[in-house]
DNA sequence: CCTTCCGTTTACGTTAACGTAATTGTTTGA
DNA sequence: TCAAACAATTACGTTAACGTAAACGGAAGG
């Protein structure tokens, strides 16, 4: 049943952001929703595209580079000089994600010794630790 | 030696920035060079701070986070209240840097498999793949 | 002395990614 | 039938993070 479609309201509860997020998307050719009268009609498929631009928002991308990876994966070239090209373009972009990696290690092993010395230095009055509400 | 000091354009060569950006971030009070006359003078403290800056940078933090991150480090609380708070702060962070990396692992997974049909269909004519000068 | 090379301040410009109305349908349940 | 809920279009506003240009100052070298 990959035949399901999806009000823009509905996609835009699900990942959490507005509608006008979601047509903007469109503005910007990100997605080409159905039309059904007036109303946008989205398939699996414009989900999934925006499930993944919103992934490369998170790790920093612009809409434009999460759309330019995106669109790495569909009309798989034949020709051998784009597919060189397009090796290249990988390449490179598997290089940025593992520097990403490595600055996401060294925040993590920070943000670790920080907080050990945090419940070290709370260690000495306090057994118990309960959360703090959020916000 | 870790009394050496910069001058603006020595750090912005050093990190590939503009001379422009890092007097914005002091704009921004991320960081204070001091002052001989009228020139800046960083400190090898100055130049961490910005090292951590852009790191935040590249795994698409704001400016203010990334202070916010580095400001984790130093007057180290001694309120338990404050301790508890900073944990949860911490943990928060912890969470969505481990989220970013996920989206990074399943990224990288994706490009190595299209990477793996590149090659694939291109094996059937070459052996040697030369690289393409960049751009 | 003059030019060239940093460096500084001031200030307006720019791009991305939406936010925030205001106005106008359309459908649907009481 | 009528208000409430959801959707669409249009358009101006906003924030972050600088870019870019103008105008000026010191110093160093030929």
């Amino acid at each position: 049943m990959p035949n399901q479609t999806y009000t823009i309201s509905e996609l835009a509860s699900e990942f959490g952001v507005t509608t006008r997020a979601i047509r903007f998307y469109e503005e910007k050719g990100l997605v080409q929703p159905l039309r059904e009268g007036q109303r946008r009609v989205y398939t699996t498929a414009d989900r999934v595209r925006i499930k993944l631009i919103l992934r490369g928002k998170r790790i920093g991308m612009t809409l434009q580079e999460s759309v330019e990876v995106i669109d790495l994966y569909d009309p798989l070239r034949n020709n051998t000089e784009q597919l060189l090209s397009l090796i290249n373009t990988i390449s490179g972009r598997q290089a940025r994600l593992l520097q990403q990696k490595d600055d996401i290690d060294d925040m993590l092993t920070g943000l670790s010794e920080v907080l050990g010395l945090c419940e070290k230095a709370l260690g000495k009055r306090q057994k118990k630790i309960s959360a703090i509400p959020k916000k």
